[in-house]
DNA sequence: TCATCATATAAGAATATGCTTATATACGCA
DNA sequence: TGCGTATATAAGCATATTCTTATATGATGA
């Protein structure tokens, strides 16, 4: 007998709606592949360093990503052990890669990280 | 050579939004496998016949769910042939069945439909 | 045709969301 | 120690969201 992996709908709902946002979701589709610092969002999304640091706070708070400090800056990355990793991975791997995005900071010598 | 299947990631937030929010989560769940109309969810979400509306004309909007009267009802069920009905069941198929409402519904007489 | 039931729509109010600008904090380096 | 860079937080504002109440529409059946 096959057990099914399931979520709590509460939960879900309250996942859904953080990932229901295009920034956010286009953050989170990055962080599956790449480590990102705040710098490079700002560059990425063409977006204010305060619009970036709130929406990065709202997926922190909920802990489906993690930072680590290194000197000035700070990474953030999918965090992994998250309960609800697997939901979450299962629909980030629907989305396309987003290595254009990546690909332009390393064009522009934007990354890795904020020179 | 597997082609996964991908989703624009304007038209995933778009989708995920409307997966945001705890009432339409479960409507869409429960559509997923049982077809129902309007009276049934006021009696399952206790909310008022507006509010039930109005959630249903979000999902309409955007074409994941599709509605059929019957005499004086209007039967309401997912929309199979959606472009994105993929991504959509890969998320419905996590969430836990909710057959508990409905059961309560049959135990209460108000199922199939609204006497 | 009229009353009733199921549903939709409109308008308004409370709250949530996502920016902005200004300022605070933390680290690295001279 | 003091300055510059990276990031966080606070406050305010515009807009979006989700209810509410009131009313409109559409079908049924006497």
């Amino acid at each position: 007998m096959i057990e099914t992996v399931t979520i709590d709908i509460q939960r879900a709902s309250q996942l859904l709606k953080l990932l229901g946002d295009p920034t956010r979701l286009t953050m989170m589709r990055l962080l599956k592949t790449h480590e990102c610092c705040v710098c490079e969002f700002v560059e990425i999304f063409n977006m204010s360093q305060p619009a970036i640091s709130q929406h990065l706070r709202k997926l922190k708070d909920i802990k489906v990503v993690k930072e680590e400090r290194r000197g000035q800056w700070i990474f953030f990355s999918i965090n992994k052990s998250h309960e609800d990793y697997p939901f979450i991975q299962s629909i980030l791997e629907q989305l396309p890669e987003q290595n254009e995005s990546i690909a332009r900071l390393e064009a522009q010598g934007l990354r890795v990280c904020c020179k």
